[in-house]
DNA sequence: TCAACATTTCGTTAGTTGGCGAAATATAAA
DNA sequence: TTTATATTTCGCCAACTAACGAAATGTTGA
């Protein structure tokens, strides 16, 4: 039941919802996520490991860069559709998707 | 997204996952769940009360008694059958499910 | 009205959570 | 090897949560 609870956990929290809507659009490092909602980086990077945890996301190095992306096989993946329905009309969600086709990694991270 | 992540909130606990299985066999009062759950009284009315605000239950009064039922109609409600089905093998509410058959009002509050 | 009972609300406490900055770790580039 | 950059881990703090018992509220029945 443990890991069950842990997996709502990682989901009432509003900027880890962010963070997987987010990833629906593309994969991302963690600079671009802390960039898109202006944590900071150990914060962000604190979501990141309890959203894994969950079973949400997975990271795979890259050079100096972790890529995080959504984890499409795990159980957790069922609700992220009904995620997606409720927060269709939600304005902050709207946002993030639009400002990160402005956030890159290149330009951000000093190429 | 506020009574988004309330709602996962309220999932979140073990003790309240128990409550929602429980009033999937059937309507409980306060001092069924109590019953079951072996906690404080207030405890167990705290938790009614956060999953009744995030919109899974409703109270309904009856004499001196509050019957709890599931909430059908609410959004939150489409969770309850992947809920079910993850939790299908899990021993404690397996027995809890048990133990509701033995537990009844009439016995339990002095009839 | 008064006593008994079911439930909720209040106040307290121990443990958890989300936030931050600083230090540690790891990789790339000079 | 040194420096710069990306990320994670650590230690701290303020806010929140789950638990309890006691007090308050509401209802039934004597």
């Amino acid at each position: 039941m443990r890991s069950l609870t842990k997996l709502f956990k990682a989901l009432s929290d509003t900027n880890r919802l962010r963070i997987l809507k987010m990833l629906e659009v593309k994969p991302l490092c963690v600079c671009e996520i802390t960039e898109a909602l202006q944590l900071a980086i150990s914060t962000v990077s604190k979501h990141l490991s309890i959203l894994r945890d969950a079973g949400f996301i997975i990271d795979k190095k890259d050079g100096k860069w972790v890529n995080y992306t959504l984890q499409p096989e795990n159980r957790a993946a069922i609700l992220l559709p009904i995620i997606s329905e409720w927060l269709k009309n939600n304005e902050t969600i709207i946002k993030d998707a639009e400002q990160l086709q402005t956030i890159n990694r290149s330009t951000l991270c000093g190429i």
